[in-house]
DNA sequence: CCCGTTGACACTGCATGCAATGCGTGGAAC
DNA sequence: GTTCCACGCATTGCATGCAGTGTCAACGGG
């Protein structure tokens, strides 16, 4: 790591991420720059950054505290996120794909297909199919060619759980993940489809609705969320 | 102010929207700090939050240089705005009003009915008008009640040229701008009924085509920055 | 005359000291 | 027993020192 304060804010951020503070906890530079090796000033540092970033909060007694998240700013999050996906669809179907575009992204959905067709989808097809969705969203993002609108997208998706692959349905051991998995990705199809026939509203219609699933998810994980606080230890974060 | 790091952090986003900087230069902590009346370490707290807003970047070799813009990036958030607001609009419209939302945002339509029926626009009826437009704005954001929107178009609003008001029509002093200014609260108000008759597709494709105007002024103030130059010194900070 | 190399200066990144403030605890008084 | 006040400790906010590094300039060699 090239200095101090971007390894500082990159660990804590993880740490954060992974529910290692309590919602409203304090958070003091001291034991915190003990336990990342280094001194308070780039802890400091990041606080400013994980501040911006609306992760921790400024106390009025001065300080950092950790901050907690309602449900609905989650919902909130991922409708925005819908929205700004959908205009980065409608603007990608407006100005046209180049071939290599179209090329990459119809490879994400050849791997998508490969990994669906597959009889059980393994622990390492699920995250192949994670990376590929990630892929898939970033792609038409970047080609929408919309710098703005790709900088509100990264802001939006430092909320936890609002990101693209935080909320693939999760639970595919069971059958139920596995369908809406294959409706998701149908979704991706369709998306794909509309951009090349230059139908900017039904990509971005599509997109939109994609979101759906996204939310529903968030809603079922909460409804169980004491199964998933080991695998989604971000989930302490949220204030019932 | 009740910190220095606060303090320093307006100061210091001020002077960059002010045209202080060219673009490019380098931000160097000991001249700042100075200027401000204050030691180097608020100074990299207020670098590091700037940062974050875009407004500058940090140099590979270490410290921060002044970011410039180009129209396209600037065209680009007018966009997203649009994009943000009409679907506040649109939310808005869903979720219905309350009746003294309603009242609030008839009482901003009203005080730009006045401010234009004058027969002359002066300096002050302009101010007006622009503190209402802020206001109406801003409050069809804040009664949509999704803070991730609202959030999104905070931090897009931090690109200069990029918000509500900085994009209305300016030369105000030919009659040029005087019909456009007509016709930009014309549109306040077809958004306004469109959100109480609970059309938000409505509403929201009125709030979109309402940002062209800005687009429009964009355009027509690099075209004759020269003119423009006093009055909106950041016009520097863009690459052609 | 131009290019490369070397040295010095200035600036950043980080650590730490110091003063001020907030908070918690303990004691005393009612 | 409860409440209020005072004292002390911990922690923050800010300033500054120090080391490392990048950059610019000047000088020498080709």
């Amino acid at each position: 790591m090239r200095s101090q304060q971007s390894r500082i804010l990159v660990q804590l951020r993880d740490l954060i991420l992974k529910g290692e503070f309590a919602p409203g906890e304090r958070l003091a530079e001291i034991p915190i720059a003990e336990r990342l090796g280094a001194s308070r000033t780039p802890v400091r540092l990041a606080f400013a950054t994980l501040e911006q970033e609306g992760l921790v909060e400024s106390s009025p007694s001065g300080g950092y505290v950790m901050r907690s998240f309602t449900r609905k700013e989650l919902d909130d999050a991922i409708v925005v996120r819908g929205v700004l996906e959908g205009t980065a669809a409608r603007l990608l179907a407006e100005i046209g794909m180049t071939r290599p575009m179209s090329d990459e992204l119809h490879d994400c959905l050849a791997q998508g297909d490969k990994a669906l067709a597959e009889p059980e989808l393994t622990i390492d097809g699920y995250a192949d199919y994670v990376d590929m969705n990630d892929r898939f969203h970033k792609l038409i993002i970047e080609f929408a060619g919309n710098d703005a609108l790709a900088r509100a997208i990264e802001v939006n998706d430092r909320l936890p759980f609002a990101s693209a692959s935080a909320t693939l349905p999760m639970h595919t051991s069971t059958g139920d993940g596995r369908r809406w998995l294959q409706i998701t990705h149908y979704q991706h199809h369709v998306i794909l489809q509309a951009i090349e026939k230059r139908e900017g509203a039904r990509a971005q219609a599509v997109a939109m609705e994609h979101i759906e699933i996204a939310r529903m998810n968030l809603r079922s994980a909460f409804e169980r969320s004491q199964d998933y606080s080991d695998i989604m230890p971000a989930i302490r974060l949220i204030r019932r």
